[in-house]
DNA sequence: TCGATTGCTGAGATCGGTTGCAATAACAGT
DNA sequence: ACTGTTATTGCAACCGATCTCAGCAATCGA
């Protein structure tokens, strides 16, 4: 089991080591008698190549980093599931990366990356990407983000229409009757946070009812605080939106601490489609997206990018998840 | 930003790469005038060493696995994300590797990581590991479990002591008032899951109200069957422990969707500590395991294991801690 | 039958560092 | 001033592959 080099399988063999590699990575350049008889003695010695040895020499790897802000957030957990899936489908090893919100680390993943000639990497951020600052790394020039990025159409996106999840989330529950439809917002300072809130601002005004945004904060306590506000008001809206599952989950939460049952006494809809959002209580209606299409696009691009040079951004359909947490309003 | 390699500093600093690689890894070993110039060059290039080549000739890199089958597990992500933390902290990288649950994924996991020079992994296994198959691979022996291993005290683990945790949530119950306290089960195959469910049969047995295991399936659909179980019972308990708060989510989502009210109908408690759980409807009573304790001491004996070959297993201390889904039982 | 292709394989430099060993410089002690 | 240490630095082999360039044999056309 010891020290398997290449050497080792050569002198096995009887070739010398090239063809060896030859046999390994460009089966074509190698007579296929002496590859297959390399090829055996390789098993029988359960000889593999080294990844670093090959990424050093060749200067690219197959390590692809997916940068993610926050692994305990369930959107990123499946996010990375679906894409750890459809990097080695392709030959790539998916390497996680967290951040914690942190740019310096962030920095660092880059650096690193670019040092292990990762050939691209995914980028799925809570904040507004700051292509400027990708920019400054050889790497930031082969990177896919998942979100919108302002201004600057150089990076190749992959997002989801948010505006049509937002029409979903309103046509659903106005046709279960809803006339007043509050909000909650999610993390600010993501595009797909900023364009859900505007969808809803918009489409809420044009369908005659007044908007209400009950939070519009970012942190762990906006469904608390979106709760709290829900509670002081004299006229609640009979059902809310939330910008995403989790908060969804935070607001359910506080209004059942209250005694306000959902969707009893109001429903809410989230926005994510979380498998876990199936074992909540209730089971929360959502508007889904497609994470496991935005993982292997997400990588497509990559690709393609890396080959062609050019600069896709898909947009993808949600679609709407009925579970349990909608019902019309109570008369 | 061009290829900067050892050389290049070299030369702009007016040495030999040798010592500039030693200015690097062994500063003591270069005069300080001479390191500090060196580094400062180094700094002004951008220049920072190739992981990949120091792992291939040092054979031995900072790249630590964690292996967990699946990531989108709550406890997973929490154990992952406070491991990057302590992993770094020491100077280590964390690579994440998920193997949904398939043997032959792991198996391809260890090899990878043998190839790439990792001192020593971790592993955060959902079955019962098999440590004959572990030693197969070299790497096999420089790997600390999650986890208790069966009969084999040959390889370092780190647990929480689930009958501990048991104790914890009946005396909860009890002091609430209940006598009748129903279980269910978590993945079963786990020794976690086998531990917690024979503490709950024995302590149960002992603290004189029998033993009621709602279900003991290993599934998504535990909860829901465990629910339709209590449903069917002339008398069912008054409260439940869940293996694990995974299982409580489900349960308590089953429950509700037939109108059972967790904790006015029935109290419910997990065992995990999830942050989730504070966002739960209700909030989840719990009983805590130190995931983060549990991470850095993983590491901890790992690089111990590493240095002196001494093979430690820690079992720590659970906690209580109560949310909103336990009170006393209705009269 | 002979030079020109074509197909395979071997040599050896190289990727970016590390490290044992030799060489030189610096410093003590007497 | 001279010798014995000790502190620094340079040299060159090596880690495990890849890849260009040559060499050699088999095949082909005339």
């Amino acid at each position: 089991m010891a020290d398997l080099s290449i050497d080792v399988v050569a002198k096995a063999a009887g070739v010398h080591r090239s063809t060896v590699s030859r046999a390994f990575s460009r089966p074509e350049a190698v007579k296929s008698e002496t590859r297959e008889h390399i090829l055996r003695v390789a098993e029988g010695l359960g000889y593999t190549m080294s990844p670093l040895a090959q990424a050093l020499r060749r200067k690219t790897s197959t390590f692809v980093p997916l940068i993610v802000p926050d692994i305990t957030n369930p959107f990123f957990a499946e996010l990375a599931k679906t894409m750890t899936q459809a990097a080695d489908e392709r030959g790539y090893q998916l390497l996680l990366c967290v951040t914690n919100g942190d740019p310096a680390k962030t920095d660092g993943y880059f650096t690193a990356m670019q040092a292990m000639y990762a050939p691209f990497g995914i980028v799925a951020p809570s904040t507004k990407v700051d292509t400027e600052a990708l920019k400054r790394f050889d790497f930031g020039h082969r990177v896919v983000v998942i979100d919108r990025v302002e201004g600057d159409t150089s990076v190749p996106t992959v997002t989801v229409d948010s505006r049509r999840g937002i029409i979903l989330a309103l046509e659903h529950l106005r046709s279960l009757g809803h006339t007043s439809i509050g909000y909650v917002s999610g993390i600010s300072g993501t595009h797909t946070a900023q364009d859900r809130m505007d969808a809803y601002l918009e489409l809420s005004a044009e369908g005659g009812n007044s908007p209400v945004v009950l939070d519009s904060g970012s942190d762990p306590d906006t469904g608390a605080r979106a709760a709290q506000h829900f509670l002081e008001m004299n006229n609640p809206p009979t059902a809310i939106i939330a910008a995403n599952d989790m908060v969804a989950f935070a607001v359910i939460s506080a209004l059942g601490k209250s005694g306000i049952r959902v969707p009893e006494d109001v429903s809410v809809i989230g926005f994510d489609g979380l498998a876990l959002g199936a074992r909540f209580n209730p089971a929360l209606t959502t508007v889904r997206q497609p994470i496991a299409d935005m993982g292997s696009i997400a990588i497509e691009l990559a690709e393609k990018q890396n080959l062609t040079g050019s600069v896709d951004h898909v947009v993808l359909e949600p679609e709407l998840l009925v579970r349990a947490s909608t019902c019309g309003p109570r008369k």
